[in-house]
RNA sequence: GGGUCGGUGCCCGAGUGGCCAAAGGGAGCGGACUGUAAAUCCGCCGGCUUCGCCUACGUAGGUUCAAAUCCUACCCGGCCCA
């Protein structure tokens, strides 16, 4: 345990080797004053109603800050959601309105809370939603207290700025003033919690930025800033996003932990290294030793198996991280048929599934109806495609174009594997 | 408010009266090869009761034997002017 006024000092080098370090405010003061515990934060905007991968850097970034010894602060962006950050959008944003945003906050403040410690002796992790000081706060003082600090001439040299206003889009007057609420709740985060430093994607560096020139007008004190990388494949690509194009949601009800430990499963060679040291906890010596192990023997696909096993289990608990394994080893593992009845059981919980009232076993047609049922198909035609295709097999056997399902397909008397190419499976349930 | 340009399938983007379920690209899906990778090649890629029918080219009407394409009104967006 970290005693209270002493902090790790390879902080700042663990995140330069795991390529964390993107660009920073004056690097050797800053490296000096992280010799002491400093308190830092990062803002999410609660968009949707849960946070998804490309929010995981900032929350393990904030986690490895804490677990250094720092204080730490996620900020819930209630106020900030409500306007909609220009940076990286091309396009102006619909509004939220203020249902869905108290939708949004009670789905991503739990999420936010799970990577950090609230309760660690010395350096608690804190929570706060901007709308604690952005709601009552009348435009007036806004244009004196904020406003007046920062002319116009910077605001529109800011790229997120720039990029909307030499495009065919525009920009809304509503989002130009982001930048002003995010640059005001650094300093008010300075001005009541003591918080020096904003971290962000490298996206955000404007807004971090004329944030860290606010307090020092306003207080003639140093702020500092420290964006990261966003979090690109190798192909340059966002993550966040599965091979199939869907996000990688990080609560269950959005992406089951089956799936998302696949989605991790399927990461591409190139990208594992990066991944282990930007998404895990574990020490750069190990992901070394991981990344050459994996080399070694690719087709072994060590790595994808680390990444998936340590992600799924920051994110969805042990627990389901094993039974996300458990389930894939079940699947990909070997012939469906040899499986017991205590394995399919499992398969229930974590893969898609769908049942089939036993009176439809050995009837013509029945096969196009199970396809759509258990999600392998959004429709019939899509389904005889599949079929023609021979992209659909019945437990180990491609069905043929034609082909029904009948009661000699049934393993256990009350389970069918269905999967459609080779990644995709659903488990079917004979009922009744 | 005026002028002007534009709104096409998941995305980009052709198409300016019939040959348009709509070129091309991307994404996605399936197949081959593999390692649940990458690359490559092949096929598919609105729905259905599938030799046909329905729905679809911002919305609503209209002209026409026939409209994504012409007309009218409206909605939305860009740019310029005020």
């Amino acid at each position: 345990m970290l005693g209270a006024m002493s902090v790790d000092l390879n902080l700042f080098d663990d995140l330069v080797a795991r390529g964390l370090v993107h660009d920073t405010t004056d690097r050797d003061t800053l490296v000096e004053r992280l010799r002491e515990p400093i308190t830092v934060y990062v803002g999410f905007d609660p968009t949707a109603d849960s946070l998804h991968v490309g929010n995981m850097i900032g929350l393990m970034t904030l986690r490895r800050f804490q677990d250094a010894g720092h204080r730490v602060i996620s900020l819930a962006g209630g106020a900030t959601g409500m306007v909609g950050d220009p940076s990286g959008k091309s396009d102006e944003r619909n509004l939220l309105d203020d249902d869905g945003l108290a939708a949004n906050l009670a789905g991503v403040v739990p999420q936010l809370r799970q990577f950090l410690d609230f309760e660690r002796e010395g350096n608690p992790a804190k929570l706060l939603d901007n709308r604690a000081w952005t709601v009552g706060y009348s435009y007036l003082d806004f244009l004196r207290d904020v406003g007046k600090h920062v002319t116009v001439n910077q605001m529109i040299a800011k790229d997120s700025v720039k990029n909307r206003m030499e495009g065919d889009q525009g920009i809304s007057y509503t989002e130009f003033s982001y930048m002003l609420l995010q640059g005001h709740d650094f300093a008010w985060l300075h001005e009541n919690e003591g918080c020096e430093m904003q971290m962000g994607g490298s996206d955000q560096w404007g807004n971090i930025v004329l944030g860290a020139d606010l307090v020092r007008r306003r207080t003639a004190k140093p702020a500092y800033a420290l964006t990261w990388p966003l979090l690109t494949k190798a192909d340059g690509t966002k993550y966040g996003k599965t091979a199939g194009g869907d996000t990688m949601w990080l609560s269950a009800e959005r992406m089951s932990p089956y799936r998302f430990y696949q989605g991790w499963i399927q990461t591409e060679d190139s990208d594992v290294e990066k991944l282990l040291a930007q998404l895990t906890l574990l020490p750069m010596q190990e992901v070394k030793a991981i990344v050459a192990e994996h080399e070694a023997e690719p087709h072994r696909r060590i790595g994808q198996r680390r990444i998936a096993q340590e992600i799924t289990s920051l994110v969805h608990g042990k627990e389901a991280a094993e039974g996300a394994e458990a389930a894939s080893a079940v699947v990909f593992g070997g012939a469906v048929s040899d499986l017991s009845v205590g394995a399919l059981e499992m398969l229930a919980g974590e893969v898609p599934s769908a049942t089939m009232n036993r009176s439809d076993l050995d009837q013509d047609g029945n096969l196009i109806e199970l396809l759509i049922g258990a999600e392998i198909a959004s429709s019939k035609g899509e389904a005889t495609r599949l079929l023609k295709q021979n992209g659909v097999s019945i437990n180990d056997t491609k069905a043929a174009p034609n082909a029904s399902i009948s009661g000699s397909d049934v393993l256990h008397e009350k389970f069918l594997i269905i999967r459609k190419g080779k990644k995709h499976v659903s488990l079917v349930e004979v009922v009744g």
